[in-house]
RNA sequence: GGCUCGGUAGUUCAGUUGGUUAGAACGCUAGCCUGUCACGCUAGAGGUCGACGGUUCGAGCCCGUUCCGAGUCGCCA
C-alpha cells in the first residue's frame, strides 16, 4: 500500500535505486552549508541518506526555520554521488531534492546534541538525558539498545514456545505480600482501609497455576518493589523471564536456563559465551572460594584458607582468627606503594581490620609486610600446598569466619581489578547451589535466607532433626561475571513440610493460613511436585550491552530517587483524588 | 538513612593563594563558501558560578545550612 510519507526507508536506497524519484521522511541529523549548496542527512530507524540542496531559490527557502533534529520529508531523485561515502550502507547514492516540508519542527537549540561525534551521549547529565528522554532515546546506540531488548524478548519468548511453555499472565494489582521487599501500595475505593499491592513477583500465581495443571507456565512479568536502587538494579519496576514447570526436577531447570542464557547470549553478542553445562558451585564453596554468592569467573583468583598453617604463628592479628589468603601470581613485581593501596582499600572500603601481605622473590625468599613472621616451615607449606611460586603475593585477610570471606572476596575482585586480570570479551556463567534455608538475623533468630517456597533439601526429616543453618535448600542463582542473572528452586509443595519450615522461623500454622492462604489452601488440593527460575531481563540486556547502568537499557526509567524526570512521577493528586480512596496525606 | 564524589554559558569542562570585565570546546546566530559527509573560514550572542546565610575591603574559590544528581553501604523473601 502506498505511503503519502515515504517511498522508501532513510536506510534502504542503493546504487540500484538511481534514476528513481523518491519521497523520504525521517530526521535532520546534520545540515552542512556549502553557501550556495547544502546537504542534509536524513536520519530515520533504518539509517541516514544524504539529501542534497540545490541553489534553486525555491527550494532554499522551504528550509526557513529548519533547525537539526526537525522532521522533514522530502521528494527528490535518487543520483549516484561523485564522492561516495563507504561509511554508510546509502554512501553511494543521494537524494537530490526538489520539494522539501517540515512535518515536525523543532527548536534551534537543543539540550544537548543527539548523536554528535564530538559530543558523546554518555558524557551528558544523566538527569538531562532523562528528562529529555525522548531525544535521548534517538542517540544511536540507545536506540538500538531499546531495539535489542525487543529482540531478545522475542528470542526468549520463542524459545521458551519451543521448549513446551505457554505465557500466561497473572494480576497487576494483586495483594500485598508479608515477607520480602517494601510493597507498592495502590489504595482500595471499594473497601475503605484496604489495599492492593503490585506484586514483587508472579511467586505465589504461578505456584497456583501448577496446582491448576498448566504444566510450563512462563510470563515476561514485571516485578515491583519499593527499595533503593543500584546501578544493577533499576528501581521501582524491573522484569523477570519467570518460568515454572510441573514434575520438575532442579536439573530440569538447570537445562531450560542454560538453553535460555547460552541460546540468547550466543544469538546476542559477538564476545564468547560458555556454552554449558554451567559449572554449578554450592553456595558454601562459593563463599570459601570467593568471599560472594555472585562470583566472577573471569577473575582468576582465588581464596584458600591459610588458618592451619598460622595456628602457632607469633603474629598477634592471626591469634584465634580465620585466615584467608589470596595468592596473586607474579604480584611480587607490585610496588610498595601497591600494597599500601590495597592495605587503604582493605581498611577503609571492606572494613577489614588490616591487610597483611608477603612477597617471594625469584630465589623463594620471603619479603616485605609480615615476612618475618612467616617461617621456612610456613613457607614450604604455602609452596607445597597453597599452589604458591616464586616471584608470587600473597595478600593475608584474618577476621571471624564470616568477615574474612566478605572481606577476602571484596579484595580479590579489587585486585582483579587494579591488576586487569580479568578475562576479556568472554560471558562465564555458572551456577550457585545449595543455599541455606535459613540464616541467624541480627537479632539472633532464625529467618528464612531466601525464599520460604523452597524445597529444603532432606525433607521432613532434615526439618525436624538437623540444625536449621545446616539445612540446605532446592534453591539455586544463575550468575554471570559477577552478576545475579537469575533465582530458582524446586518448590516446597507439601503443606506439612510447608507448615514445619515456617514453624522453625517462628511462624505458626495459623500465620501460615494468614499470610499465604491462596497456596495453603491450594496445597490441599493435589499439588503437583513443581519448580521454577527467574532470568532478570533488565540484566541480561546490561551484560548484552556491556553497558554500564540498568537505565541504560529501559525505555523510560526512574533515576535514583524513584523518580521519573520526564512525566515527573510521582506527583501531588487532587484532594478529590485521595477521598475517592479514602486516604488522609499528613505530610506533603 | 550513613558515607564518597559532583553541581560554573544550551552541553561538556577549565578556573592559580580569595583580587580587573569568569574562559575553552561543541552547539546557537550572522557573514563568506558548489562536493561536503565531525565541512571550512570570520565575527557575535549567550552566565542568578544550584540556593540561602556567614567570614572578608573583596568570594566561583573559605565556613555553615540546604536542595539536586550519581556511586556505595543499609535495604533488595
Amino acid at each position: 500500500m502506498e505511503n503519502i510519507y515515504r517511498t522508501h526507508s532513510c536506510g534502504e536506497l542503493n546504487i540500484s535505486n538511481v534514476n528513481q524519484e523518491v519521497r523520504l521522511s525521517g530526521w535532520v541529523q546534520r545540515i552542512r552549508n556549502l553557501g550556495a549548496m547544502k546537504f542534509i542527512d536524513l536520519r530515520d530507524q533504518y539509517g541516514i541518506t544524504q539529501v542534497v540542496i540545490s541553489d534553486d531559490e525555491n527550494i532554499q527557502k522551504q528550509l526557513e526555520g529548519l533547525y537539526t533534529e526537525a522532521v522533514i520529508q522530502v521528494n527528490g531523485k535518487v543520483v549516484e554521488r561523485s564522492n561516495k561515502n563507504n561509511k554508510i550502507p546509502t554512501g553511494e547514492i543521494e537524494v537530490i531534492a526538489n520539494k522539501i516540508e517540515i512535518l515536525g519542527k523543532c527548536k534551534s537549540t537543543l539540550p544537548f546534541e543527539i548523536n554528535s561525534e564530538k559530543a558523546d551521549i554518555d558524557s551528558v547529565r544523566e538527569d538531562l538525558r532523562l528528562e529529555y528522554r525522548f531525544l535521548d532515546l534517538r542517540n544511536d546506540r540507545i536506540h538500538n539498545t531499546i531495539l535489542l531488548r525487543s529482540k531478545v524478548m522475542r528470542h526468549l519468548r520463542d524459545k521458551l514456545y519451543e521448549l513446551g511453555f505457554n505465557e500466561i499472565q497473572t494480576p497487576i494489582i494483586a495483594n500485598s505480600s508479608p515477607e520480602g521487599a517494601r510493597d507498592y501500595l495502590v489504595p482500595s475505593r471499594l473497601h475503605p482501609g484496604e489495599f492492593y499491592a503490585l506484586p514483587q513477583a508472579p511467586q505465589q500465581f504461578k505456584q497456583l497455576l501448577m496446582i491448576s495443571g498448566f504444566d510450563k507456565y512462563f510470563q515476561i512479568a514485571p516485578c515491583f518493589r519499593d527499595e533503593d536502587p543500584r546501578a544493577d538494579r533499576a528501581p521501582g519496576e524491573f522484569y523477570q523471564v519467570d518460568f515454572e514447570m510441573s514434575f520438575a526436577t532442579q536439573e530440569d531447570i538447570f537445562y531450560v536456563l542454560q538453553e535460555l542464557f547460552v541460546s540468547t547470549f550466543k544469538k546476542f553478542t559477538t564476545w564468547k559465551v560458555d556454552e554449558g553445562p554451567f559449572i554449578q558451585i554450592p553456595y558454601r564453596e562459593a563463599m570459601e572460594k570467593y568471599g560472594i554468592d555472585k562470583p566472577d569467573l573471569r577473575n582468576p583468583l582465588i581464596i584458600q584458607d591459610v588458618t592451619d598453617i598460622f595456628k602457632n604463628s607469633e603474629f598477634n592479628a592471626f591469634k584465634d582468627k580465620t585466615i584467608k589468603a589470596i595468592v596473586v601470581p607474579n604480584g611480587a613485581e607490585q610496588t610498595r606503594k601497591f600494597f599500601d593501596k590495597m592495605t587503604e582499600f582493605a581498611t577503609e572500603e571492606a572494613e577489614a581490620k588490616g591487610l597483611a601481605w608477603i612477597k617471594i622473590d625469584s630465589e623463594n625468599v620471603v619479603n616485605g609486610g609480615i615476612a618475618k613472621f612467616v617461617t621456612d616451615d610456613i613457607r614450604d607449606n604455602l609452596e607445597n600446598n597453597f599452589g604458591v611460586k616464586p616471584n608470587d603475593a600473597i595478600f593475608f585477610i584474618a577476621d571471624e569466619l564470616k568477615a574474612a570471606q566478605k572481606i577476602a572476596g571484596l579484595v580479590r575482585i579489587e585486585l582483579g581489578k587494579r591488576l586487569d586480570l580479568l578475562e576479556k570479551n568472554v560471558y562465564k556463567f555458572c551456577l550457585i547451589t545449595d543455599f541455606p534455608m535459613y540464616e541467624l538475623s541480627d537479632e539472633g533468630t532464625i529467618d528464612f535466607n531466601h525464599n520460604p517456597f523452597s524445597m529444603p533439601q532432606g525433607g521432613i526429616e532434615a526439618l525436624e532433626n538437623k540444625d536449621p543453618l545446616d539445612i540446605v535448600a532446592y534453591q539455586f542463582d544463575v550468575v554471570c561475571n559477577g552478576f545475579e542473572m537469575a533465582s530458582g528452586a524446586v518448590r516446597n509443595h507439601n503443606p506439612e513440610l510447608m507448615v514445619k519450615a515456617f514453624e522453625i522461623a517462628g511462624y505458626t500454622e495459623k500465620d501460615v493460613e494468614t499470610r499465604f492462604g491462596a497456596l495453603y489452601k491450594a496445597f490441599q488440593y493435589g499439588t503437583p511436585p513443581h519448580a521454577g527460575a527467574a532470568p532478570g531481563l533488565d540484566r541480561m540486556i546490561l551484560l548484552l550491552t556491556d553497558s554500564l547502568n540498568i537505565r541504560e537499557v529501559i525505555a523510560f526509567p526512574k533515576n535514583k530517587k524513584a523518580r521519573d524526570l520526564l512525566m515527573n512521577s510521582p506527583s501531588v493528586v487532587t484532594d478529590e483524588q485521595l477521598r475517592d480512596v479514602h486516604i488522609n496525606v499528613d505530610k506533603k
